[in-house]
RNA sequence: GGCGCCGUAGCCAAGUGGUAAGGCGGCGGAUUGCAAAUCCGCUAUUCGCCGGUUCGAAUCCGGCCGGCGCCUCCA
């Protein structure tokens, strides 16, 4: 098994070959936080959350670094308009931010590092470069000065004499427009830090510079971030940790595609409407809602706060989604790909169910193989205690295993959930040919050879993130006394069947499937279940 | 103008030289009193268009059309 792994920065896929065997430090750019974060923050924050899962699974010990940036000319602005100070913001935003993560099951972030407690690293890093000669001071702030870097432009793949750099109020002080700041002096009022030059701020790359050396070394393994900020921030963190250090700051560099915005959706979408229109004979309505609904995001550009987004859907819909495209891709975003991504996510719910009837026992509470070997000994133990079912564990393996090569070239997720659904085929059959499923039907050697496969199953999906918890039920799945009036109705329909009164049990059944109320009829029993 | 990405079924989406994964939806069958759920089968002779290389191309090359990103501190 080798890993593989796209870097920006040579445009092509790599095996991957650590730093120092058997680690990997990982450093993601994180948020500014002067606002709520927006869907388009957990972009990287998923896919990065998933590669780690991906390499701890393969036996690597994973560091992996998310920074925030909490000082900044955007929350200058915003605190002056909130009339509140830039420590208070960032504070109330860096919070919003960590409850997004955490309510995405992002878990596998080890370091925050936030800029203003790393003043010092800083100072030191800025101190160094202008020792070097990679940087001077003028009026108080610090500039990188891009004309002696001579391989300034390798990440992003431009020449400086095609870039035409920012002008702008601090122009006069640079020695070229293409220069660009470490350190910025201050103006009266604003949040200031002591330094060798004038009292001030850092820059925004040299922050990412400090941090991830202070953290992960002068070389580490990933840097990954959006690929909006392959330029001009990633290639400035290149300029600044290289020349300071002589060596490459990270060996390999990933980017993820970006969300494609509502109103962006709408442009392509020419496509979309026709569509609608010339579709479905109901469509009338849902796609006046839909523009209704595209329309006031596109106004703020899709940019709503991702805590009013996960009122609205499962936070699991939202990470099958980011998940569901390669990571360098596009990710096509709206409301409606959201609610049909919770749609797919049913097939896996109403397995997880079915085995609890079968077996008695929660998928939840199962085992989990967090690693690679172990999973290669459970489910060559658990095929040799069956050999009755071989045929079984032997599609399984072989799923699994595609399953794998496929996250181990560039971290395969789109593809790997196909693997998935195949495998839920697989369980999902061999219920209905051991015939597991009914009332006294007991099989026990068939039941442990489901168990033993769903195990497997469920260390797949872990490794995306996903079925580790359950799902948060539909509002009144879980209300007891809502359970008990539905008892009641099951019943009532139940004599009515019983009584070949089928026009009662069929209006019981209608009524309920009109208010969202699905009822499933088994050998064993009537189920129900709340569908939003 | 410079750098780069994308165009695969009604929709979403894998696949970067060996004969089109998977999901949603749809159709047919098993099952069911009828449904739901589940299982089985079918649903792109073809990958924006045109040309080229090759025994062989969705995949490589050239051109064209259409869409997108970055080149101003957005993940």
């Amino acid at each position: 098994m080798s890993l593989r792994v796209y870097n920006t920065l040579t445009n092509k896929k790599e095996d991957l070959e650590p730093v120092t065997p058997g680690k990997i430090g990982m450093y993601l750019c994180g948020p500014t936080v002067y606002k709520p974060s927006h869907i388009g923050h957990m972009v990287g924050p998923v896919i990065f959350d998933v590669v780690k899962r991906h390499l701890v699974y393969c036996g690597y010990d994973v560091t992996f670094v998310v920074n925030v940036t909490d000082i900044d000319d955007k929350l200058i602005v915003e605190a002056a308009k909130r009339d509140m100070t830039v420590a208070a913001l960032a504070e109330e935003m860096t919070a919003d931010y960590m409850n997004n993560l955490s309510a995405m099951g992002i878990d596998t972030i080890d370091h925050f590092p936030r800029a203003t407690d790393n003043m010092q690293n800083i100072i030191d890093f800025i101190s160094g470069l202008i020792e070097k000669g990679y940087a001077y001071e003028s009026d108080g702030d610090v500039y990188f000065d891009v004309g002696k870097d001579a391989e300034y432009g390798k990440l992003s793949n431009r020449r400086p004499d095609d870039m035409q750099g920012e002008g702008g109020g601090t122009a006069t002080r640079k020695r070229s427009p293409l220069d660009f700041a470490l350190w910025k002096s201050a103006k009266p009022g604003e949040p200031t830090w002591e330094s060798p030059w004038a009292p001030g701020r850092p820059g925004w790359h040299i922050e990412c510079s400090a941090m991830s050396k202070a953290l992960l070394g002068e070389t580490f393994d990933f840097h990954g971030g959006g690929l909006d900020l392959v330029f001009p921030h990633h290639e400035n963190e290149v300029a600044q940790s290289e020349c300071l250090h002589g060596k490459p700051q990270a060996n390999y560099w990933l980017h993820n595609g970006l969300m494609q915005a509502p109103d962006e959706v709408g442009k392509l979408g020419g496509r979309n409407t026709r569509t609608r229109e010339e579709g479905e004979d109901d469509g009338q309505l849902v796609g006046d809602q839909d523009a209704q609904e595209a329309g006031k995001m596109g106004k703020s550009k899709g940019a709503s706060a991702f805590s009013a987004l996960l009122e609205r859907h499962p936070a699991e819909a939202i990470r099958l989604l980011l998940i569901s495209t390669h990571y360098r891709s596009p990710i096509l975003f709206s409301e409606d790909e959201i609610r049909a991504s919770a749609e797919r996510l049913e097939t896996f719910y109403r397995f997880f169910k079915r085995y609890e009837r079968v077996t008695g026992d929660s998928f939840y509470e199962l085992p989990l193989n967090e690693n690679r070997d172990a999973g290669d000994k459970h489910l060559a133990g658990a095929s040799n205690e069956a050999t009755d079912f071989a045929g079984m564990f032997e599609e399984l393996s072989a799923l699994r295993q595609n399953f794998l090569a496929r996250m181990d070239d560039d971290f395969n997720t789109a593809a790997a959930i196909g693997n998935l659904y195949e495998a839920l085929g697989v369980l999902n059959r061999f219920i209905e040919e051991q015939k597991l499923e009914g009332a006294g039907k007991t099989n026990d050697a068939a039941q442990a050879a489901l168990r033993n496969a769903t195990i497997t199953f469920r260390e797949l999906a872990g490794i995306l993130g996903l079925f580790r918890q359950p799902p948060q039920s539909a509002s009144g799945a879980n209300d007891e006394f809502v359970d008990q009036l539905m008892q009641l109705l099951i019943q009532i329909r139940a004599d009515a069947r019983k009584a070949k009164n089928f026009d009662l049990a069929d209006t019981v059944r209608n009524q309920l499937t009109e208010i969202g109320v699905t009822l499933e009829d088994r050998a064993d029993g009537t189920t129900w279940e709340l569908k939003r």
